[in-house]
DNA sequence: CAAGATATGTCAACATGACTGACATAAATT
DNA sequence: AATTTATGTCAGTCATGTTGACATATCTTG
């Protein structure tokens, strides 16, 4: 933990003491955790210019994504997803509802419950957010192999809590399944 | 873009209407795109919960992070490196340095600069929250090969924009030669 | 040396997106 | 009929981001 190579930094130069210093290494995975940071950051970042031209943000995005991906997502189910308050998701989702780009429907067999779908309007939104995100994606895993790109998969499914899924997740994951051994 | 199975999703049956929407699907990577947000999100909760007990938010943590992994950052290094303006991080830097998880040195060459590093009590911070991580990744590599690992190494590294990299995304990429170990 | 540029810090105002708590309404369940 | 559930809303707070203006110390340059 104190495991500082500071000084094997430092002597390179005084002019450079501050220019470049040497990262610390240990028993953490440091690699990856900032690997991540980083590729979340740009991954997000897409995003977030494209959305400034519509003056929505990141929440507006997410529930977009949602609500077009999974027709008839419920309310409830949308906090469960994004793992935020009904006051949090309210005030957006009244301004996309507002705003033409989610419709609601009543519920059939039960009439309190709202039924979310995208309007075209929101569809058109979604694509082009998804379509520069798909563009980063691709463009990573250009000269990767399949077993690779399994491996990926393989991962990021791993590093997700799969205690108390919640709709989406029994989608993405496949209801009944809870390993994914074979 | 238009490709829509919305018909196709709502006329299921009408006691599943709203439990277990379809998924869309197309030409985009929704696979990698809401695998990314989950893994992210869990990854993240990670070091959430225990910041609460220090009264730290994610904000402190970034800076902790970095402080901790590159001593003798710069603040305008730390600028570049999350992406925000001095005035947010001036307010969780000054808490973090108030309550003695960081400290400034003045630098050698330049005396305007303030090199930042870790406390004890910053890097056993730094080291819980990273410890915590390190499990997750850990547990999600546990049944990856070699192989597979570098492929999600070098998936997450060619998601990172490359066009004007900050000091720490050279120590990570290397400016040339270097490549950080573990 | 004087003048300007740079690195940092600070004050004030504001925006977004979280939060808690309280309460309202309609519809389903018991 | 009483209670629970799904949703919506009002009001206030907090964390973390923003812009703009300005101060101070220090380095660089004419």
């Amino acid at each position: 933990m104190t495991d500082i190579n500071f000084s094997k930094s430092s002597v390179a130069s005084d002019s450079q003491e501050a220019a470049s210093p040497a990262p610390r290494t240990g028993e953490f995975r440091w690699d990856i955790i900032e690997l991540l940071f980083f590729a979340y950051r740009d991954f997000v970042g897409d995003a977030d210019h494209e959305l400034e031209a519509f003056g929505f943000g990141r929440a507006h995005h997410r529930v977009m994504h949602f609500v077009y991906r999974y027709p008839g997502l419920k309310v409830a189910d949308l906090l469960d997803v994004l793992r935020i308050t009904k006051q949090s998701l309210g005030r957006v989702l009244k301004q996309l509802l507002d705003e033409g780009y989610i419709i609601q429907k009543t519920g059939n067999n039960d009439r309190r419950q709202r039924l979310l779908y995208a309007t075209p309007k929101g569809e058109a939104l979604v694509a082009k957010l998804a379509g520069l995100q798909t563009d980063r994606i691709t463009r990573a895993l250009r000269d990767i192999n399949p077993e690779g790109v399994a491996a990926i998969s393989e991962f990021l499914r791993a590093m997700i809590d799969r205690d108390d899924p919640d709709k989406v997740l029994e989608a993405i994951f496949g209801i009944g399944s809870k390993k994914p051994r074979e």
